[in-house]
DNA sequence: TATTGTTATACTCTATAACTATA
DNA sequence: TATAGTTATAGAGTATAACAATA
């Protein structure tokens, strides 16, 4: 290894990642780029952006679930998620409607059409999820996803 | 489960995000972002990004690695790449030299001082790797390590 | 003609401060 | 006094197009 005031010329001939790839962070995030990069395409089809297949999905899952829960679920913060809500409402897809008894707090619900577009994408996303892990097996898969909630959970 | 036509209020207890954590990529990306929150914030320490660490030892451990050999190892777009080697080399840890034979290339060297601030670098970021990743057994870290390894390479 | 590095720039994502109305 | 939702805005990260020098 030469340092800089040994002035000479090196050729990489392929690039050594050794230690970066001992690193579970580094793992992660590029193993979640690459699996994102794949869903991006296919949530298009949909015309939705993953973060809004998630804010479908939990409200489809949570009818009434306030804006703040879904900001805590989510890992968004409260500014960003106005517009989220906003598009998806000027859309069709979601209501906003007052909570029963906490009058600053918003009921988040799903249209009919927001209902049938979060099943097809469902329907979209698991048989994506199979193709976009492909070199697993399920039960690795299944280990994997274990492992990573453990970490974040 | 109500529709929109339906306009009764619901409150949701706990929100329930099963079908979400039966995705390997957004539990990819939870625990990524929950590691990097940790690493950042250790990075800044020797005054590193993470991306900038990411680069200062690639360089290190491939001295006379070139800008595009870089994007391609650690997926970064060439002219996002320009500025953050621009910075390292002000700083006085990096320097760029002529390729041995391609006049387009530049080969990619650390001063001394950036061979100092990686190894102290690699050091906390080992230690933290273990803090980062407490919830797992060595053994589970390494399963994880290589299954994320199966999605991206 | 294709590639490396670069500049300029646009777009998206994320973060912060401050406001309102309600609790 | 604190919280839910909102607005405006700033900052970071990521992307595209075009250029000069070299292959």
């Amino acid at each position: 290894m030469h340092s800089a005031k040994d002035p000479s010329t090196d050729i990489v001939d392929t690039v050594n990642t050794d230690f970066l790839r001992t690193l579970v962070g580094y793992n992660a995030r590029r193993a979640a780029l690459s699996i994102i990069e794949v869903f991006t395409e296919c949530m298009a089809v949909h015309q939705l952006k993953i973060v809004e297949f998630s804010l479908l999905n939990l409200v489809a899952h949570n009818p009434g679930v306030t804006s703040r829960q879904v900001c805590n679920s989510l890992n968004i913060l409260a500014p960003n998620l106005v517009n989220l809500v906003t598009l998806l409402e000027k859309r069709g897809l979601l209501v906003r409607r007052p909570h029963p008894f906490d009058g600053r707090a918003m009921g988040l619900y799903l249209s009919e059409e927001g209902q049938a577009l979060n099943e097809r994408a469902e329907q979209t996303v698991s048989a994506l999820e199979i193709e976009a892990t492909s070199s697993l097996t399920a039960a690795e898969r299944k280990t994997l996803i274990r492992l990573l909630q453990k970490i974040y959970d």
